[in-house]
DNA sequence: AACTAATTCAAATAGACATTTGAAATATGA
DNA sequence: TCATATTTCAAATGTCTATTTGAATTAGTT
């Protein structure tokens, strides 16, 4: 056998639910791009759910073995940015062309279905938890789980929202074009704005506590 | 008549589209919550999508006369703050709670409809210009566009992010809350980062260009 | 009241979809 | 090769929607 229908299907499957999410993505156009037809799956997974399911616990291997972030040992301001360019182009997608796991996490965290507890276990948790060591790397001895979280957060929503805002974007800068170079401006100056946010963590401290009392509606 | 079945569909239609995004609001649930039935939406609207386009434009012309961010001649670093904290509010939407024509902008972000033009062109550049303003005033004269842009969505990425990613960090951290005094740090938090960031620029520049040459895959 | 137009409703229609079925084709093993 | 198990397929089924229909009700007008 050249390719097993099953793997076929998977592989099919996996560009379509990136494409479009699980909800959106019917039945008939994955068997269709796997030129299959639709009782192929009641076969081989039961059905759309359980599908989707063994769907994404194969990709996640595959992407266990991978290329994975390697931060050498550099100082934390230098691995903070290898982190932002690396997440930057895997989520933004430009050279990669951005992998059908990645959009799946995306199309998850926008609606999720129950196999997003799996994906932020298997991936999002251990990516967090390397940002999270770079973070607190960098701020103060004293800053606290708060601003730990906070500016991981923060860096993580920046680069994000290249992915989610970009019909908005389109709309409000017609003239805007992702190109590699481009993205590597983005990464950097996300990079570099994270950067002089935990850098001003402790003048922060003191601010606070000053704001505290006048407080907006 | 005490309420005409137009307005309480409209009504009704606000809350779900607001809830489940257009795609999965049924017209079933909007007629039951608004205590009629599904023939309703042909005879006032003609089908689901002018429907939709009706409830959203009646939204923007509530909002209209309603409460707008005023800004003050402030420095443009409390101005900031200010924006920030109405926007974190407005979005994460603990003390309003977060309007339906909100919800709607996020549902209308991640999947777009044709009525996105017209909340972009209506609600989105307007408060878009307002930041931008501020956010030029806060950057040396000599900042570019992209610089400007950036800063901008930056901004706007870091609070955003406590929307979408909130069924991600749920998951990672159990024991967050969002109270109101929760999202005020968080708003303060986000001012702080944009503000460094903002000041950090001049030296960016510089090392912007010692950077361009070694490129990461 | 009596006539007409506007509105509401229960039920019918139609389309998209996941899922099932049973027959046909194909591989497997003696 | 023949018998059996596995895999594929076209078509049927059932469910969930939006949309339409035509009769019933209500409001508006004279």
């Amino acid at each position: 056998m050249r390719k097993s229908t099953r793997a076929k299907l998977i592989e099919a499957a996996l560009e379509v639910f990136g494409e479009r999410g699980y909800h959106n993505a019917t039945i008939q156009q994955i068997v269709r791009r796997a030129g299959t037809n639709v009782a192929a799956i009641n076969y081989h997974f039961g059905d759309k759910a359980q599908f989707y399911g063994e769907v994404v616990s194969h990709a996640l291997n595959l992407d266990r073995d991978a290329e994975r972030i390697d931060l050498g040992n550099e100082p934390p301001e230098e691995q903070l940015r290898t982190f932002v360019f690396w997440f930057v182009h895997h989520v933004v997608g430009i050279h990669k062309p951005s992998s059908s796991l990645e959009k799946i996490h995306i199309q998850e965290m926008v609606n999720p279905s129950p196999i997003l507890d799996t994906l932020v276990e298997t991936f999002i948790r251990p990516n967090h938890m390397k940002l999270r060591a770079i973070v607190a790397a960098l701020l103060p001895d004293d800053a606290t789980e708060q601003d730990i979280r906070h500016h991981c957060f923060s860096v993580i929503g920046q680069c994000l929202h290249y992915k989610f805002a970009r019909p908005v974007m389109d709309r409000l800068y017609a003239d805007i074009e992702f190109t590699e170079d481009y993205v590597d401006d983005l990464a950097g100056h996300i990079t570099d704005v994270s950067l002089a946010g935990m850098r001003a963590v402790p003048r922060q401290r003191i601010m606070a506590a000053r704001r505290g009392r006048k407080r907006r509606s």
